[in-house]
DNA sequence: TGAATAGTGTCTTTCAGACAGTATTGG
DNA sequence: CCAATACTGTCTGAAAGACACTATTCA
């Protein structure tokens, strides 16, 4: 971090104290936000604001925008508050999946975005969704409708990442409510998957593991109850040593 | 990305166009090099300049710099080329780290870097140095020196995400020569780990990967030869379904 | 009683861990 | 021959895959 670039005619960016007057980059935070809604993993999106002289009006965007160097301590503080503003809560898992800038991605010219993705629970997601935001189904690693900027793409990588994690960590324990069984755990693991897994090998991994305990309660159905789990106190996800049923 | 950040009085990062007219963070890049020296892991650092108004005179840090709307198409490419800048040659392997933003690393304003890892052989890296640049070895997660900026912590997370992914992918492969042997690959492996692997499971695992190809020679020495191997063309890293040796 | 889902047990397969044993060079 | 390192084989144990079996509720 010592040299600075070639001096050029003060574009955007620009400030007139000692070595620093070149352009700058636009700096952004971008959330991608997942749940699970009628058995099947969710995004929420934002529509751009119609008709103004931004670019992509009217089309669908991941929450985020500019880093605020005033209200925004650090880059994890913006995203946590990109993620508030939408939908009126914290998540409880939030982490970095990577950056993405380039001279094209924005036509007003380079900049450079940092990704998030969360994970919240559909019963949390419910409530308080700001007016613009909207959840929609994930299909593959896209959704049906073109988002703006590289959107897209920053999407699929999320998609990819989370799939990717969960054959081996805990991760869709974030997804669950408060309460839950181990059916419907294994149940998130499978839409997040897209394939079935093994009641038996599932069941034994989870409880081996130092992650969920049970409850004196039980989830009552037209057929056996069955144990109702929580999250152990310490939130950090399991790291398994294997992956499920290794793809091929 | 539709609001903007709440109007100041026009700081540094400012322009006069239509909505952008509030500050930008400083956008920069850094690399984190590692290469096997003398039986240990070493990472690329420069000594940046001595006395000028910049923050750290002498101090040790990452190889990186600003990104330059000029020069830069994406952020990839602006860590390719200050790789190249400071050791002469591409990198067989390159991998985005995350970014690390907020009002404090930097004391001219709020910065954020996106960091970037790269691995390669020794033999390619004692060649066309940068005057400004050197090896250290790594002790734990860190180098002996202190560094600017919070590079002592990016540093830590690539030392991190370095031993977390060779335990169950073949990275250490872009650490070696054009040419080698199964025992100096598994000493690799165990350099990076730190600890020992079992000769038996780690060849039968390198072997049934299609990872690497036999040549017609051998490492000679006074004992018996050991078969040359090179990596097959296909040069993306092979990901295996389980961890090595599972610590506990 | 039967449908439906929760939960367990059992056998097989896979692969790492441990480690003994064989192979091939130079001295 | 011996030292040294390359390489192979064999036994064991841990955990997943497959799947049958038992358990408990409501209708």
């Amino acid at each position: 971090m010592t040299e600075k670039p070639g001096q050029k005619a003060q574009q955007e960016g620009g400030r007139t104290a000692a070595g620093l007057d070149f352009p700058r980059p636009l700096t952004t935070v971008d959330v991608v936000i997942f749940t699970i809604q009628a058995d099947a993993l969710h995004v929420l999106l934002v529509q751009r604001g119609q008709g103004n002289s931004e670019p992509f009006p009217g089309a669908w965007a991941l929450p985020g925008g500019f880093v605020d160097v005033a209200k925004d301590r650090d880059l994890e503080a913006c995203a946590a508050r990109k993620l508030k503003e939408k939908t009126g809560v914290a998540s409880p898992y939030l982490e970095q999946l990577g950056s993405w800038g380039s001279a094209a991605r924005d036509p007003r010219g380079w900049s450079a975005t940092h990704a998030y993705y969360a994970l919240m629970p559909a019963s949390v997601a419910e409530r308080a969704l700001a007016a613009d935001a909207q959840w929609f189904q994930i299909l593959g690693e896209r959704v049906k409708v073109k988002l703006a900027f590289d959107h897209d793409e920053i999407l699929a990588a999320a998609v990819q990442r989370l799939r990717n994690k969960v054959e081996y960590t805990s991760l869709p324990a974030y997804l669950m409510p408060e309460e839950f069984t181990l059916p419907e755990l294994q149940r998130t693991y499978e839409i997040v998957l897209g394939r079935p897994l093994e009641k038996s090998a599932f069941r034994t991994r989870m409880l081996s593991a130092d992650l969920i305990e049970p409850v004196a309660k039980m989830r009552k159905g037209p057929n056996r109850p069955a144990q109702l789990y929580r999250l152990k106190a310490a939130k950090t996800p399991v790291y398994f040593t294997r992956t499920f049923n290794p793809p091929e």
